[in-house]
DNA sequence: GCGCGTCCTTCCACTGACCGGAATCGTCGT
DNA sequence: ACGACGATTCCGGTCAGTGGAAGGACGCGC
């Protein structure tokens, strides 16, 4: 009266990664019972398996016995090769970028049909920021997610552009506008929001590049965008230069 | 002719797991060969739960075919819970500290017998600074080593005192020495170190205290240490301070 | 062009590691 | 004391995982 009753075609790893999707940003910690629900598996299972992952030190128990994401895995987030090294070697710029504006400074790649927020330097203004380390928002309604956009291939720009979700009244959800703003970018070689994401938040970005390759953004969140906005794009110019030159000499010495 | 021959006691999962730890430091990109060889499994077994993970997105492939750590794991490793709350609420402080010095910063917390860091803000000065995000360094030869080695627990401290590794001409490799110097540490409420770690970069260091609990240190590397000791000093605990008082804040708020 | 070395991928029959319902064991709150 | 809930331990049936062998896909030297 045992045996296996587990839907055929479930493979041992794919059980312990969806343990590990168990988690997110809203459910950094969890019980056992939650875990194997969220994961889908029944109890007994998801206890032998976390028993070894926890063993290995993909995961750790808390005081209250339950469980998070452990040191090991952070670790090895670290090792990630895209956004480490681009992490580490834009973070001077980003700081001379931060010390020179005391706004708030975002680093930013793609990926998929998001923007992937690398780095963040939080400014001391009260300006509503909702991006965060790690955290993916849409690419029509952020500075760097527009730059991103307007450098991505076709297929990824219609795919966007087919669904422009509204975030705030300023939100752009006109395919056609935003095809327009799409061109002006790279005309430009920067982009702006204003109040796209969050009320009383605007902001520009610019590209990085390796080579010819647009391979990030750099952007800045502001209260307000007045005639000041030549001054935001040229600092923003200088810093991405820097990360793009500090790039291509990373690429010739190691890989 | 077939059959299975892997050792008894030998999991799926701690297959997967053992081909995750094959990265590190020095192996951010493996080829399937060595990814095989480095997890001691034979290739088509490797090739299987290779495929496996990166399907999920826990490894990723490059243009050249080589296996790296995957994005997905970034994610993840960011909901590390200890580091990413730490590291986040501590974060405009070492910014502002960065912002009144210009020296390189680092927040580190004690892991095990070594130092762990947990952020870095990498001064523009020329001063030989070795520590990295996610490193881990020797606590005897370093100034946030010292105070976290100085609140340790008595085992601890016996256990490093008994290997005291000398990494240059100045480390201090005296276990009567280093015991003076904690019980200063304990006093003052300030490590120093000279030319311990490496040659040319002193530092200071202060604990962050959590009630009554020293959870972390907050250290500043500089090219040398002469009259203005006090001021580091005092920038420090007016940093590590503020940093106490929002980690404070945020134990009494959520969870 | 051709042989050779290296690495990647697919195949497939055997079998022991995994599965999970049921039972047991804390540990709460009432 | 008792019920409710979650964490553990048990254990026999079975199928997912195993890995040697074979087949490709390159790249390189001659």
């Amino acid at each position: 009266m045992a045996g296996r009753l587990s839907t055929p075609g479930t493979t041992v790893t794919s059980r312990a990664l969806a343990l590990l999707g168990a988690f997110d940003e809203d459910h950094r910690r969890l019980t056992l019972t939650e875990l194997a629900a969220r994961a889908g598996l029944p109890v007994p299972t998801a206890h032998r398996l976390v028993g070894e992952l926890v063993a290995w030190g993909a995961l750790a128990r808390d005081p209250r016995g339950r469980f998070a994401i452990g040191r090991r895995l952070w670790d090895l987030g670290l090792l990630a090769p895209v956004q480490t090294g681009l992490r580490q070697l834009a973070s001077p710029y980003l700081h001379d970028l931060y010390g020179a504006t005391l706004d708030t400074v975002h680093l930013a790649v793609r990926d998929g049909l998001e923007v992937l927020y690398l780095d963040r330097l939080a400014g001391n203004t009260s300006v509503p920021v909702v991006s965060d380390i790690g955290s993916r928002l849409p690419m029509h309604s952020t500075g760097v997610g527009k730059v991103l956009l307007a450098h991505a291939p076709p297929e990824v720009q219609a795919d966007v552009l087919s669904d422009l979700r509204r975030i705030t009244p300023y939100t752009v959800v006109q395919p056609g506008t935003l095809r327009r703003q799409l061109a002006r970018v790279l005309r430009d070689d920067y982009a702006t929001t204003v109040e796209e994401m969050s009320l009383g938040a605007c902001s520009v970005a610019v590209p990085i590049r390796a080579g010819s390759d647009v391979v990030a953004a750099l952007g800045i969140v502001v209260p307000g965008l007045r005639n000041d906005r030549a001054k935001y794009v040229a600092a923003l110019q200088v810093a991405a230069q820097g990360v793009g030159r500090a790039l291509a000499a990373a690429r010739r010495d190691p890989s």
